[in-house]
DNA sequence: CCTCCATTTCGCCAAATAACGAATTGACAT
DNA sequence: ATGTCAATTCGTTATTTGGCGAAATGGAGG
């Protein structure tokens, strides 16, 4: 209800390698090793980014085998997330760089958290660093 | 539609003092003088941050007199501004700080533009300088 | 046309943010 | 217990952001 919340949740969302990763888990729970193998940036960037999107409530971790998924959380008493997801997921659709993750997840899903990982969490495809905006 | 409009909206959104704008305008337009009035802080300051609201396509202005009247937007073809002011119309309305803001907002109505330009941009009861966060 | 003055623009500074790679931590599996 | 692998934390860097005060701009009104 206050300010400050409402500040935690819009600055997450608000930032464009965090909002990809809202919409890469619109489709489902991954690991984080596949989380960086698509966003493909650096294991402790990702990190930093998982840790503020779960402070502010979005997404939510559970710990399966030595990988830790995340998901998209939204019903946990943290006023603004459910309201950001619910609006998020109507949006950015058909975004070229939303679709283009979209594709790597599906490869990403299709090869599994131990392949990505073994692979040194990049995928086959992936030749250049990042898209940047 | 594409992550570049989704960014400038909600980056724009998700500053506390732009939000506070936007609370301030939902009760109305007003001259950029009462707003400064209100928020207290310096004039090009607010500037800037009605610069990056109008960009955003959240706000519109106005000329009327020598004061230029700033309102909310939304139904502009804008795409991410009317769904976000419409989220945050019911957000926020028993923070602390909204809420003094508006007291606020009611003396600037109630002064005028005239009066409160010539009080060089304070209200009458303001003794300390901001709130920050 | 000239002045006035509300607003914007400019130049600057301090603080916050996003990225990296290296070092550390912590679970799982042997 | 120990090694391994995944995730977090730390220290650094470059960029962006938010603030200020001074100067420029440009309508309104004489």
């Amino acid at each position: 209800m206050s300010l400050r919340a409402y500040e935690s949740v819009l600055k997450a969302v608000a930032d464009p390698t965090r909002v990809r990763i809202l919409k890469i888990l619109e489709g489902g729970g991954l690991c984080v090793c596949q989380i960086i193998a698509v966003i493909a940036l650096g294991q402790s960037t990702i990190s930093k980014h998982l840790f503020l999107l779960r402070t502010a409530g979005l997404i939510k971790d559970r710990r399966n085998m030595k990988w830790i998924h995340y998901s998209l959380d939204g019903k946990n008493g943290k006023p603004y997330a459910g309201a950001m997801l619910r609006i998020i997921r109507k949006w950015l659709n058909d975004d070229p760089v939303i679709l283009q993750d979209r594709k790597r997840v599906k490869q990403a899903r299709d090869i599994g958290p131990v392949a990505i990982c073994e692979r040194k969490m990049t995928l086959p495809a992936r030749r250049r660093p990042a898209i940047g905006r």
